[in-house]
DNA sequence: CTCTTAACCTGGACGC
DNA sequence: TGCGTCCAGGTTAAGA
């Protein structure tokens, strides 16, 4: 489910329910997601005031004064904010109970998502080796131009290297490989500097408009107030293997690239 | 270091 | 209807 986009369309869509609320209570089901769910969580959480949720890379940062939540939706993990009473279904393995009577209820079939503990004024580990946002100025062409000097690997794993950049996942790299005309199994150190400057720019264009639009619908996306995204009708390759290219009515291909779909027009991308 | 591959886990779509 | 196979938005760990 989640990128970048649906990530943010997420934190926005919790930010007003959660803001100046305190932690009630939590209630896990399972003690572990993707990994084992820290005492701190049940320990700490209890009793505090959320000073608000951010976002840095996939993640979501639940703030309070000993310190953070941090939680990573995985591929298919949810969270909404419900009535306290909600019927509790499949998957609803966390719940973190406010004083209002709502919960914040995180969902994850396939539990590759998780919840950890940073406590305040640490950067957990996971967050160290990270790339810049690639909305944020420090990412550019410039930059990724010399990042990938030398560099061998496909330009579409070196784009969803979250330690070159973040929040670029299999959709929008896609995506943003062709709006710029880049093949996806280009090495990264063969694209020249004007091309990564139109890469960088596909990626801001096509990642701003996607959360203008709430994300993308694949599957199950929902946001936190329950509204699906609107950006799949307009997906240009992803998903389309076989039909035919948008700009040139060439049939699109699909190369594993990282043992990871990569749809793509051989004729518009080089 | 860089790069590739397998693995984690569940559910839905599809073919027979 | 049922069963086997393949595939899925992410990330890490291990190996070459």
């Amino acid at each position: 489910m989640p990128e970048l986009p649906e990530v943010e369309t997420t934190r926005r869509g919790l930010a007003p329910h959660l803001k100046s609320r305190s932690v009630a209570g939590v209630v896990l089901r399972r003690p572990d997601l993707r990994w084992p769910i820290p005492p701190e969580i049940k320990r700490l959480l209890p009793g505090e005031k959320i000073r608000g949720i951010r976002r840095r890379a996939k993640y979501l940062l639940l703030d309070t004064d000993p310190g953070s939540a941090l939680l990573h939706l995985g591929m298919s993990g949810s969270l909404r904010v419900l009535p306290g009473k909600t019927k509790v279904e499949a998957h609803d393995h966390v719940d973190i109970a406010l004083d209002n009577g709502k919960v914040l209820r995180f969902n994850d079939p396939r539990r590759f998502g998780c919840l950890l503990w940073q406590p305040q004024g640490e950067t957990h580990e996971l967050l160290q080796d990270l790339g810049p946002e690639p909305l944020a100025d420090g990412f550019d062409g410039d930059y990724l131009f010399e990042l990938s000097r030398g560099r061998k690997a496909p330009v579409k794993t070196f784009l969803m290297d979250q330690g070159i950049v973040v929040g670029v996942g299999n959709i929008y790299a896609a995506e943003a490989l062709f709006e710029a005309g880049i093949s996806p199994l280009r090495a990264a150190g063969r694209v020249s500097r004007e091309r990564y400057q139109a890469l960088a720019a596909a990626v801001k264009r096509i990642l701003a408009y996607a959360i203008e639009r709430g994300g993308t619908t694949l599957r199950d996306f929902i946001d936190p107030n329950g509204t699906p995204g609107y950006f799949e009708q307009e997906l240009q390759v992803y998903g389309r293997e076989g039909e035919a290219c948008r700009r040139c009515r060439r049939p699109l291909r699909n190369a594993v690239l990282g043992n990871r779909a990569s749809i793509y027009c051989p004729h518009c991308q080089r």
